[in-house]
RNA sequence: CGGGAUGUAGCGCAGCCUGGUAGCGCGUUCGCUUGGGGUGCGAAAGGUCGUGAGUUCGAAUCUCGCCAUCCCGACCA
């Protein structure tokens, strides 16, 4: 491995790329597009499953499998949503292959063409409504509450590690209700555990808000987002929470039997998150040394680099550090004890940085002699001399108090590079540096489409917490009732 | 799918213009050294130069085709 990351304010595309292969998250594949996710990586995903998971289950949910295949005719049935998802399919038209007659190697064997092409989901909507329609006939069977991780695939032209890949893994909630209301409920509770896992957990705020009808999900109604700003000022959609309305129900003919005795079709949701927030956690926190992790998602909370020469040191050292990993393994904190002698410690150093580690002890024979241990602290990449005595109570408050501050630097560079804009040539300036524009737009998709066209920015959200003002389009100076959120976005 | 670029050792690259025994750095292996911020020195292993054809006594180098990847657009979680 060479030194030296890409500088953020160099190129941060590259930056951004490198870093996910030094790093050891992942590594394009030999597939074109899709990507291997490596064990460091994967072990911060397991964690961001662990907190939804346990999030999506104390809301109510279960979680089931669906099969990855589509039959063509499933994404036939909702008008909108087949047009949303026909561009970009993987299509199995084959079921067999046979040795090539005329040489090497195995051709696809004609005679074994599928009736019926299937689909590689894309999401699952039309194969979970297709079989909600047999569990679903009395109010009674209502709701359904049910997710599944998953993999998908969505053929893009062009794919970025993390932020857009042709297969990624993410999880998938689909749920069937009686009513419109409890549906809509439903699709604002999700947004909310999102913006709790984002904001809790991976220390990205984020702003929760509606989607303009042109950025919708395919075949909803309404879809609710959350939407985070990464260095480059750019936006990124963390996560999506989708009020389906009927329109599955009446697509696969999953209707019920109300308390009332008349029979209605079921209301629908659906939310997911995605392998992109490993992009998101990338872009949002780390510098030029390296990632930076929440240590609340950080596979490794706190690694302990002994610096020795001779294995009897490393014993006076061990002796003096066994305890204080064992307060803090018993505290519930991961931490790796690095007495690997391949390495130098200044390596171990530059490479704990790059990998993100939160909290870095170092203790030498000198720390020995003096009861103490040095403590580094990655997002600030600060040190400081503490007594072992206490070390483990300090340790785990720093992790906390880590956490806190990744999450504050995040939203003061949010609010920082957020901007309140009234006239277009304002507009065109700013949208040019980055960051949120908030101002006010006439409600037209012709509008948006028109400022989309001209400098790139997108409606990133409709936000909750706009306020009602009377203002006039940035645009197209007609009259609006409030400001939304404009970004460049990935 | 349009525009641009690149394919040479595990990784990053030079060599190509001007054809003549395939090189450098990092990494790997071995030895010594060093050890509180990517130690230093020495030695070794490792390449059908993306692929197919052509020109030539001779091709990594010139010509043509193909494939792949990356970047910029359109599309997108």
């Amino acid at each position: 491995m060479s030194k030296g990351l890409p500088k953020r304010s160099e190129n941060y595309s590259e930056w951004y790329n490198e870093l996910v292969k030094r790093a050891d998250l992942a590594e394009n594949s030999a597939v074109r597009g899709c990507m291997v996710i490596k064990p460091y990586g994967f072990a911060i995903w397991e964690k961001m499953q662990r907190a939804l998971d346990d999030m999506f289950k104390a809301t109510g949910h279960q979680n089931a499998y669906f099969p990855l295949f589509v039959p063509k005719s499933f994404l036939e049935k909702e008008e909108e949503h087949a047009e949303g998802f026909a561009k970009e399919c993987a299509v199995v038209t084959h079921y067999r292959l046979k040795s090539n007659p005329d040489g090497k190697g195995l051709v696809v064997d004609e005679n074994a063409r599928l009736e019926e092409e299937l689909i590689v989901r894309p999401t699952s909507e039309t194969v979970i409504w297709n079989t909600y329609r047999n569990w679903i006939q009395s109010y009674r069977d209502l709701p359904i509450l049910i997710n599944q991780w998953c993999n998908v695939v969505r053929w893009e032209m062009r794919t970025r590690l993390f932020l857009r890949t042709a297969e990624f893994l993410w999880q998938e909630g689909h749920t069937a209700h009686a009513t419109r209301e409890e549906a809509i409920e439903e699709t604002a509770r999700m947004l909310g555990v999102y913006a709790t896992f984002a904001e809790d957990w991976m220390a990205l705020p984020v702003l929760q808000g509606a989607k303009t009808p042109n950025e919708r999900f395919a075949g909803a109604e309404d879809t609710l987002c959350i939407e985070a700003m990464m260095q480059d000022g750019k936006a990124l959609q963390a996560g999506t929470s989708h009020f389906l309305g009927q329109n599955f129900a009446r697509s696969f003919d999953v209707q019920f039997t109300s308390r009332e005795g008349k029979l209605e079709y079921a209301w629908a949701t659906s939310w997911g998150l995605s392998t992109r927030m490993m992009g998101a956690l990338v872009m949002a926190h780390s510098d030029d040394n390296g990632l930076v992790l929440p240590p609340k998602l950080a596979p490794i909370q706190v690694v302990v680099v002994p610096i020795f020469k001779t294995e009897e040191e490393l014993a006076k050292i061990s002796e003096k550090m066994v305890p204080v990993i064992d307060q803090l393994r018993a505290a519930g904190v991961s931490v790796k004890f690095d007495d690997d002698d391949n390495q130098r410690s200044g390596w171990k150093f530059a490479e704990y940085e790059l990998k993100g580690v939160p909290v870095r002890l170092a203790i030498g024979m000198r720390d020995v002699e003096s009861g103490t241990v040095e403590i580094a602290r990655r997002d600030t990449l600060s040190k400081e001399s503490k007594p072992l005595e206490g070390a483990a109570a300090h340790i785990t408050e720093l992790l906390d108090e880590i956490q806190a501050n990744i999450y504050k630097r995040a939203l003061d560079f949010r609010e920082s590079n957020t901007f309140v804009v009234d006239t277009w040539e304002d507009f065109k300036t700013q949208i040019e540096n980055g960051g949120f524009i908030v101002a006010h737009w006439d409600g037209t998709s012709e509008t948006e489409e028109a400022i989309k066209a001209e400098t790139k920015a997108t409606i990133r959200c409709i936000p909750f917490n706009s306020v009602e003002q009377a203002g006039n389009c940035v645009f197209s100076g007609k009259p609006s009732s409030k400001r939304v959120i404009f970004a460049r976005a990935y």
